[in-house]
DNA sequence: TGATTACTGACGAACGTTCGTAAGGGAAGG
DNA sequence: CCTTCCCTTACGAACGTTCGTCAGTAATCA
C-alpha cells in the first residue's frame, strides 16, 4: 500500500524535524512522488500527521498492556526488568516510539489539546494496569509499598527517563548504564 | 537593553514552538519591532538561537553546580530532595529551563552536533559533582550503594522524569505525586 | 559628527494547498 | 471482446503566504 509508504517516511520526518519542520515535498521525495500526489492519499498535512499519531499511539499502547499478559513470569523483578528491556528495544527498532515521545511532549500548538486528549487517555491505560500490578504484587508481599500508585508513578518516571536517554541517542554503555542504575535503586527501593 | 528583551521573547518562541516553528516576525512583533530590527542586534537567526542557547546552558549549569555548595545542610535525604524541589520550582519560574530540555533532545539538525557537544559537557560536570557528592555520603555511611555512579546516575533520572512531567504541564497535584513517588521509591533505593 | 538602531522595500526560496488533467484499472453493459 | 463509465493515483502549474535575509535610508542619541 502506498499509504503506508507515506506514513512511513512521514514518521520519520516527524519524528527527526517535528511537525513544523518536516515538509511534504521532503517526505514525497522519499517515496518518489511531487508533494502534490500526497493529497490524492491524505486530507492535508494535519491528516497524514494524525493517521501517524494513531498508529503510534497504538503501538505504545498495545505492547505495554499486553506485555504482562503473555508471560506467567510471576516474579515482579524479572518482569519489571524485562519491561525496561522491552521499551529499550521497541524503542531502537520501531520509530513510532520516538515520534510518540515527541509529539506527546512537545505537540504542534494548534493540536495541543487534540493530541494532550489522547495522550492522556493513553497513559491512564498504561498507569492503571501498573497500579494493578503493583497491588498484586502487594498483596502477594512480593514487593513492601505503602500504596501500589507510588511504584507505579516512579517505574513510569523510570520509563520516561530511559526514553529521553533513548532519544538522546548515547552510546549503548551510557544507556545501559541508565537502565542498570535506574533498575537496581528502584527494586532496592520496593523490595524491603 | 533591548537585545536582552529580543532573547527573551526569542526564548518563549523557541521553546513553544521549536527552532523551525518559532518565526522572527512573531518574535519582533512581541517586543514591538519589525523582524528586519533584529538584524540590527543578531547576524541571523542562528545567532539568536546560539545566544539564548548559551543563557540557558549557564542557568542550568550554574543553579545545579552551586546548588551544594550554597547549603551546610549535611543531610544527604534533605539536600537532594530539595534539590528536586529546586529543579521543579526554577522550571516553573524560568522558561530557560524548559528551553533548554527541549532542545537538548530535540536540536534542529543543522545544529545537532554543536549542541550535542555543548550539552555533554554540561551534563557530564553535573554528573561528576553528583558523583562526589554520593561518594562523600557513601564513605559517611549515610548512603548505601556499590559505587557512587549508580545513584547519581539514577538521580539524574529522576531529575529528567520530573522535567518531562513539567514540560507536560500537567496538574500540580499530578506533578507533586510524580515527585514524591520517585523520590520515595529512590531514598528507599539508597538508605538501607 | 559618527555610531547605533529601526525602518521601508525587496529578494529568492520554501511552505501548504488547490485546480485541471491525464493515465491506469476494474466493473458493467452491449 | 470491446466500449463506456467511474474511481484512483499522479502530475504540472499556479496560488497566496510566509520564511530568513540583505541593501539602503531615516531616526535617535552619544
Amino acid at each position: 500500500m502506498k499509504s503506508d509508504d507515506i506514513k512511513q517516511a512521514a514518521l520519520k520526518h516527524f519524528s527527526t524535524h517535528g511537525y513544523e519542520g518536516a515538509s511534504l515535498s521532503k517526505i514525497a521525495e522519499e517515496v518518489g512522488l511531487k508533494k502534490q500526489s500526497l493529497y490524492s492519499h491524505f486530507k492535508n498535512k494535519d491528516d497524514l500527521f494524525l493517521q501517524v499519531l494513531r498508529d503510534a499511539g497504538e503501538v505504545e499502547l498495545q505492547t505495554k498492556l499486553t506485555f504482562f499478559n503473555n508471560r506467567q513470569d510471576p516474579s515482579p523483578e524479572k518482569s519489571l526488568y524485562a519491561f525496561l528491556v522491552m521499551v529499550k528495544e521497541l524503542f531502537q527498532l520501531d520509530e513510532r516510539m520516538k515520534f510518540w515521545l515527541r509529539i506527546s511532549f512537545f505537540p504542534p500548538e494548534h493540536l495541543y489539546h487534540l493530541i494532550g486528549n489522547e495522550v492522556l487517555a493513553i497513559e491512564d491505560q498504561v498507569r492503571k494496569m501498573l497500579e494493578a500490578k503493583f497491588a498484586e504484587w502487594m498483596s502477594k508481599e512480593q514487593i513492601f509499598v505503602e500504596k501500589p500508585r507510588i511504584p507505579a508513578s516512579a517505574f513510569m518516571g523510570i520509563v520516561d527517563a530511559l526514553m529521553i536517554e533513548l532519544v538522546y541517542d548515547s552510546s549503548p554503555e551510557r544507556i545501559n548504564e541508565k537502565l542498570e542504575s535506574a533498575w537496581t535503586v528502584f527494586w532496592r527501593g520496593i523490595s524491603k
